[in-house]
DNA sequence: CTATGGCACGGATT
DNA sequence: AATCCGTGCCATAG
C-alpha cells in the first residue's frame, strides 16, 4: 500500500466536484437510520430516482447470493486475520420511514422510558436473526419477563400458546439468553447462571473447574452455600467448592435484569437507555479452529437505488425549458447514487481495517483492545482524518457477542487499562489503594498517574478503597 | 498522615 | 477551532 504522509485531497486526485465531496461528507456522517430517512425523502421528491426491490449488490449491481455480493466482499485470503467485509442487505428494523421518529418522537420516548426498556433492548439485538414467526415468540417471551429478567413460563406453555413445536420455542429462548444481560429470559435463576458460566468459559475466562456441574446438579447446596454438601456431591475438595461459590457470587448474576446492560450508551449521558440499530454487524464462522470474522456493512434500505430508466427518454422528449429542470434532477439523482457508493466504499475500507487490527478485541473482549487513533487509520487508508471521523461518528456496530457498541469505542484509549484495573480489583484479596494499583500497573508496563487510576475507577463505578470489602480468598 | 475527589491546565485528538 | 483526556495541585475526609 502506497503511503502518503501528507494527506491530500483534491480534484486532480479523484475527479470529484465540490458538490460530490460535500454530499459524500454529509452522507458519511449519517448512520443507517438517518440515511434511510434521507433516501426516502429524496425518493419522494426526485422522480429520477427509483428504488428497485430486488436483491442486488448496492455497490456493483450483481445479484446477491445469500444476501452477500460475490464480488464486492473482500475475498478471504490465506491470512486468517483478514476479515471478510461486505455490504449486506440484511434487514434491520429501522427501515426508510416505516418507523418515523419525527412524527411520534415524544410518544415513542415516553413509551420506552416508562415501560421497562429491557425487552426492547434484548429484542432489538436479535431481531435480525429471527424469522417473522420466531419474532413473535421472542416478543411474547420478552414481554412476560419478570422484574428479575427471568421468564418463568415454561417453554411448553409458550409452545402450546403459539401452536409451534417446543423445539422452536427453545431455540428462540436460547438465542435470547445469549443476549446482553446474559441469561435473560431464562426459566429460572439456575438456568441463567448456567448460561452465564458457559459463556464466560467460551469467552476464555478462567472459571473454576466443575462450576457448571455444580450449578446443574448442586444448585440447592450452592444457594445455601453449603460447601461440604456440594463438595461431596460433585466429588471435589471443600476448598474447590468454596472457590466455586465465591466465583459465582462475584461474577455471575442470578437476576439478569439487575446486571448492567447497555452500559456503553448509558455512561455518557444520563438519559435512559435508547436502543439504536447497528450500522455494521460483525460475526464469525469457525473455519478450522480459527474463527473467520465476517463484517457486514448494512445497507439502509431494502432495495437498490437506481436512475429511473424512462426518465432519460422523458428528458430528451420534452421541451427545452422543461428538460433543463429535469436534467438537474437527473444529475442530482446520479450524484446521490455515486455518493452512496462512495460512502459504502469508505465504510467497508474502514471496517476492514478495524476488524483486522482489533480482532482480539472483537473476539475476546475489552481486555484485548488495542489503543488506536483515527488519524493512524486515516493515514493507512490514504484518506483525510476528518473522513474517518465522520465515518465513525454516530454509528454503532454489533459484535459477535450481541453487544451493540458505538464504533468510536474502537478508538477508546483507556478501555484496555480500565478492564485490567477492573480485573485487578476483582481479584484483589485486600482492597488495593489507587497508589498500589498504579504501582502494579507500572510493573506491567502501563505508565499512568495515580490520579488517572482514580478516574478510571470511578468510570467503572468501583467504590474507593475503604468502601470495598475484604474478599476472603480461600 | 494517607487516600480521594474537585478544579483546572496543557497537550493530544478530532 | 473545539473537544477530550491525562495529570498536577490542593482541599477535605477518614
Amino acid at each position: 500500500m502506497a503511503q502518503r504522509h501528507v494527506p491530500y485531497q483534491g480534484p486532480s486526485h479523484r475527479p470529484m466536484t465540490t458538490a460530490h465531496l460535500a454530499q459524500t461528507m454529509t452522507l458519511l456522517e449519517m448512520n443507517n437510520h438517518e440515511l434511510a430517512e434521507k433516501i426516502q425523502r429524496e425518493l419522494d421528491k426526485n422522480p429520477a430516482l427509483e428504488m428497485k426491490e430486488d436483491y442486488r449488490c448496492p455497490t456493483c449491481g450483481k445479484r446477491l447470493i445469500n444476501q452477500v455480493c460475490p464480488s464486492c466482499s473482500i475475498p478471504p485470503s490465506m491470512d486468517q486475520h483478514s476479515p471478510i467485509v461486505f455490504v449486506s442487505t440484511r434487514r434491520t428494523n429501522s427501515y426508510s420511514g416505516s418507523r418515523s421518529y419525527t412524527d411520534d418522537k415524544d410518544s415513542f420516548e415516553d413509551f420506552s422510558a416508562e415501560v421497562e426498556d429491557l425487552p426492547f433492548f434484548v429484542l432489538n439485538q436479535i431481531r435480525t436473526e429471527l424469522e417473522p414467526d420466531e419474532q413473535l415468540i421472542a416478543a411474547s417471551i420478552l414481554t412476560s419477563l419478570d422484574d428479575y429478567g427471568l421468564c418463568p413460563t415454561p417453554s411448553i406453555e409458550l409452545a402450546v400458546f403459539h401452536h409451534v413445536p417446543l423445539s422452536k420455542v427453545e431455540h428462540v429462548r436460547s438465542l435470547i439468553q445469549k443476549c446482553d444481560p446474559l441469561g435473560v429470559a431464562s426459566e429460572s435463576s439456575q438456568d441463567a447462571l448456567i448460561i452465564q458460566a458457559i459463556s464466560l468459559q467460551e469467552r476464555g475466562d478462567d472459571i473454576p473447574p466443575h462450576t457448571i456441574e455444580a450449578l446443574e446438579d448442586g444448585f440447592d447446596e450452592l444457594s445455601h452455600k453449603n460447601h461440604r454438601a456440594l463438595a461431596k456431591l460433585i466429588g471435589i475438595t471443600i476448598k474447590d467448592a468454596k472457590k466455586i461459590i465465591h466465583f459465582i457470587s462475584e461474577n455471575l448474576n442470578p437476576f439478569p435484569a439487575h446486571a448492567y446492560w447497555g452500559t456503553q450508551w448509558n455512561q455518557t449521558d444520563d438519559k435512559p437507555f435508547r436502543y439504536q440499530d447497528p450500522d455494521v454487524i460483525i460475526s464469525y464462522s469457525k473455519r478450522d479452529d480459527e474463527p473467520q470474522l465476517m463484517v457486514e456493512v448494512l445497507w439502509p434500505i431494502y432495495g437498490n437505488l437506481k436512475i429511473n430508466p424512462v426518465f432519460r427518454k422523458v428528458i430528451s422528449a420534452s421541451e427545452k425549458d422543461k428538460s433543463e429542470k429535469l436534467n438537474a434532477e437527473y444529475q442530482k439523482a446520479n450524484l446521490l447514487i455515486k455518493c452512496l457508493n462512495q460512502r459504502n466504499h469508505t465504510l467497508v475500507q474502514l471496517m476492514q481495517k478495524l476488524a483486522k487490527e482489533q480482532r482480539d478485541f472483537i473476539l475476546k473482549g475489552d481486555k484485548f483492545m488495542k489503543p488506536m487513533t483515527r488519524a493512524s487509520i486515516a493515514e493507512d487508508l490514504n484518506v483525510h482524518e476528518s473522513t474517518i471521523s465522520r465515518a465513525v461518528s454516530s454509528k454503532s456496530v454489533q459484535l459477535p457477542s450481541g453487544k451493540i457498541v458505538p464504533i468510536s469505542q474502537f478508538f477508546d484509549r483507556s478501555l484496555h487499562i480500565r478492564t485490567i484495573i477492573k480485573e485487578m480489583i476483582a481479584n484483589e484479596t485486600k482492597p488495593l489503594s489507587d497508589t498500589k494499583i498504579t504501582k502494579k500497573l507500572k510493573e506491567k508496563g502501563f505508565d499512568i498517574a495515580r490520579r488517572t487510576v482514580a478516574k478510571y475507577r470511578s468510570m467503572e463505578a468501583i467504590p474507593p478503597t475503604h468502601l470495598r470489602k475484604n474478599k476472603s480468598k480461600t
